[in-house]
DNA sequence: CCTTACGTTTACGTTAACGTCAACTATACT
DNA sequence: AGTATAGTTGACGTTAACGTAAACGTAAGG
């Protein structure tokens, strides 16, 4: 017995995770993980060989995913993690980042628009199917009691 | 002489389109349309052998380009205009596509949602680095008129 | 000690969405 | 007739984002 069966924290109280762990929670596989840390969007710590994530990283994978939802490669989602990583000490980078800031504003914006529309178009879609099945429950009824 | 140099509409007064015109008109390759209708997702009138597109074309085009814009595939952009083109003439087949619609619904609503938190962030960002942009500029005139 | 479960790295396989030739055809000028 | 321009169909190449399998390490439990 050199411990309790619990899962023990390194030093602060945060919790961890194993890699296991953390892909099934999240619905993605081990493999997934990996290729993530490769790319540089994540970073675990280790005991010996092994990944040791804590909430930082499930925040960081958390946003991953999302950026995934949005149809971002994994090139693009390092690329706003620069943008939140970055020093940000001097002029020029802060005018660099304010405009890098824009760029993904604009096409934000433009995707905010583009899922509105196809919401407006799934929905009268929807109306129309919907109505469609009244008329012919109505007409059903009327054969029926007729 | 066989006849204009003008574009000649096939028998209606519809402006047509070859390839290389749709193409660069939405900043897409010849390639990429040969794809697409590959995919089933284009079906233009031929002349001879030769791709002549329609305005029904390029309303498509529109969608397949709005669809990758959120991060579709092209097996999922068609799917969703097997939504528009079904037959919708049976009860079943409304059922049908009743379900199919509203996971849609529910997809894209998860996906405005993400959106918008990105942009709150894009946004929160940007009013960081403003404000920072301002400090530094505001230490830089004191300097200059101490 | 042996098995089981979970982890590791390395490396090759796979799918989607095109890019990039090659070889050929058709139309339009000059 | 000859050349330029745009189109056609293969077919192979490429990149991203994993899947999958091999070969191995290690801690826990019976």
């Amino acid at each position: 017995m050199t411990g309790s069966g619990d899962p023990m924290p390194d030093e602060s109280g945060e919790k961890t995770y194993s890699i296991g762990e953390l892909a099934e929670e999240f619905g993605v596989t081990s493999r997934a993980l990996r290729l993530y840390e490769e790319e540089g969007l994540l970073d675990p710590l280790r005991d010996g060989t092994r990944r040791i994530y804590d909430e930082r990283d499930r925040v960081r994978l958390r946003l991953i995913l999302r950026g995934k939802r949005l149809g971002w490669s994994l090139a693009e989602i390092r690329e706003s993690f620069d943008l939140y990583d970055s020093d940000q000490g001097e002029e020029a980078q802060l005018e660099k980042m304010l405009e890098k800031l824009a760029q993904r504003r604009e096409l934000l914006l433009a995707q905010k628009k583009d899922v509105e529309h196809a919401l407006d178009e799934v929905e009268r879609l929807a109306a129309d199917a919907d109505a469609a099945l009244r008329d012919i429950r109505a007409g059903q009824r009327k054969l029926g009691n007729g």
